[in-house]
DNA sequence: CAAGAATATATCCGAAACGGAATATATGAA
DNA sequence: TTCATATATTCCGTTTCGGATATATTCTTG
């Protein structure tokens, strides 16, 4: 199961997709739950879901009526692992760890 | 010019477009030089160019005919920080340097 | 200026994406 | 069984995409 970057990347260029994506990085949640910051109709949202799902980006459980949503994190740290490994283009300093430190602190400060 | 995340990795979705950035990434080259090892056409090269032009991933200068393309560093940057600020999902671990030492080494080995 | 090389633009095509509306399925409760 | 809630599926129209072909533009050189 290695992450298909055409699917992921595909799954993370809409922004509603990313917004689902930073709420299920704060725990589990069900679909009525993602669609409800959202203009869109449930249909639409569940479609959503389903792309993410299929990049494996969401998993599902089953519990009662409702198909709880969980992050899955293979494909976001391929997608990182992919864009990361141009890091030297704008590093210019050869010193890893203060560079490392410095762009955590800056991801630490970014929301969505 | 902030890097339009939608863009970025609609641009970075499409796996000819990701071998162009991994070419790039060794230096300039003609659009006649990326188009070298694609079997297709060079109008549809020169359509995915613009495509990574418009999501500031590419940027051109001009020399006699040909139109050099740069890889530009900021949008790849984005991206890296919007997969990385989930790191947290994939370490499990509070010892930073160790984590971001593992994760340089295996992207250090990855190809496309 | 004419010819050629590098690149862009225009147009066409089939396939896929996105969103809405309506409908269907599934599970739990009364 | 009947109702209600949660979610999925289907169909539709519109837009975008990826590639092809054909044509235009731009610069260099003779």
């Amino acid at each position: 199961m290695k992450p298909n970057l055409d699917r992921v990347f595909s799954a993370l260029a809409d922004p509603t997709r990313r917004r689902i994506v930073a709420r299920l990085a704060r725990g589990e949640a069900t679909v009525m739950e993602l669609a409800a910051p959202f203009r869109m109709t449930q249909p639409s949202v569940s479609k959503h879901i389903k792309v993410l799902e299929r990049a494996g980006l969401v998993s599902r459980s089953r519990h009662a009526q409702t198909r709880p949503c969980r992050l899955e994190p293979a494909p976001l740290r391929a997608a990182m692992e992919w864009t990361g490994s141009y890091r030297m283009l704008w590093e210019d300093s050869f010193d890893r760890l203060s560079d490392f430190l410095d762009a955590n602190s800056q991801t630490k400060k970014k929301g969505q």
